[in-house]
DNA sequence: AAATAATAGTTTGTATACCAATCATTTGTG
DNA sequence: CACAAATGATTGGTATACAAACTATTATTT
């Protein structure tokens, strides 16, 4: 047995068990508040950016417009959320909360992301050196270089990329 | 500017990226074959397990059995798979590539999870180390213990979850 | 042997998630 | 000004993904 391909295989392992714990975060937030974690992501980005067109918050959530019609549509039938159109210019959609989304928003469990943050926080300078270099040679291995970074921590907007039209 | 923080925004950003080329690599395989990435997956692991039960099927897939009976529904109508029900026990149902699924898996491009093993065994045996410290650093923080391994590159078999009937 | 439980696969319903096309509006150019 | 181009949100269609309910079959219990 190869000690090299054994450790391989557990980076493997954990890589998925990271992907798993994410999914079963999201199911646990959805039994603690009703609402499925996007639906809680987005209830989130907009408390905090309020009021967002459609399409900017499409942009913070790296979703696709459409995706977040969707689940606009179902915010607003839970009442957490109002459409307004824009009257400058009214192709435009301002998205606001409720005052019962204001209320559900305080009480909300942290999503998994910032559970991630706070762990790391909670890490030595040394293992924070040792993490980061070993991601970077993820990133490496997936020749992922000319990615936009779509920084999580900072309140840069990445716009999702357009297709062209050719016709 | 503190640096372990830029560190750990370092960190989040990479994690993202890898989920993101995960995606975007999905994409590329739709185009190149005509199928999506859970479909071209599903193929491989028939291929390599031929006949296989759907229930193991969805177990090596890591999926729900109903999501992987709609993914096989797709790919028997394009005839790429076969089913065929077992005479021993007739609640079984054995899973199996046809002709043209034969020839497309020999053509089919490689997964992003060959990817990523293939990069690793690249690397020098103290890099993967690091990472493998790193990986299970991840793991902890997330409080993942207590999650069964599910290993990828072994033959074990784990059975999804099942929920008790409670009436 | 009859009732019960467990198993295997499927169906139904809900929620993402994306692309392509559409509609209304606004902006740009001749 | 008119007409084309761009923009913003939505709709329609397809494909995951999962839970819950359902059918058929097999195993177990009483």
């Amino acid at each position: 047995m190869n000690d090299k391909s054994t450790k391989i295989s557990n980076i493997v392992d954990n890589l998925r068990r990271i992907f798993q714990i994410l999914n079963e975060q999201s199911k646990k937030v959805e039994n603690e508040t009703g609402l499925t974690s996007p639906q809680l992501w987005a209830i989130k980005v907009i408390n905090e950016h309020s009021p967002v067109k459609v399409s900017e918050l499409a942009s913070r959530l790296y979703l696709h417009p459409a995706t977040v019609v969707g689940i606009l549509d179902r915010l607003e039938t839970h009442k957490l959320v109002k459409r307004r159109r824009c009257l400058d210019d009214r192709r435009v959609v301002w998205i606001e909360l409720t005052e019962k989304g204001n209320e559900l928003v305080k009480s909300a469990p942290e999503v998994a992301q910032g559970l991630l943050v706070a762990g790391l926080e909670g890490l030595s300078s040394s293992n924070i050196v040792g993490i980061d270099r070993s991601m970077r040679q993820f990133v490496k291995i997936f020749g992922a270089q000319k990615i936009p970074p779509k920084l999580i921590l900072s309140s840069e907007v990445n716009l999702p990329k357009r297709k062209i039209k050719t016709k």
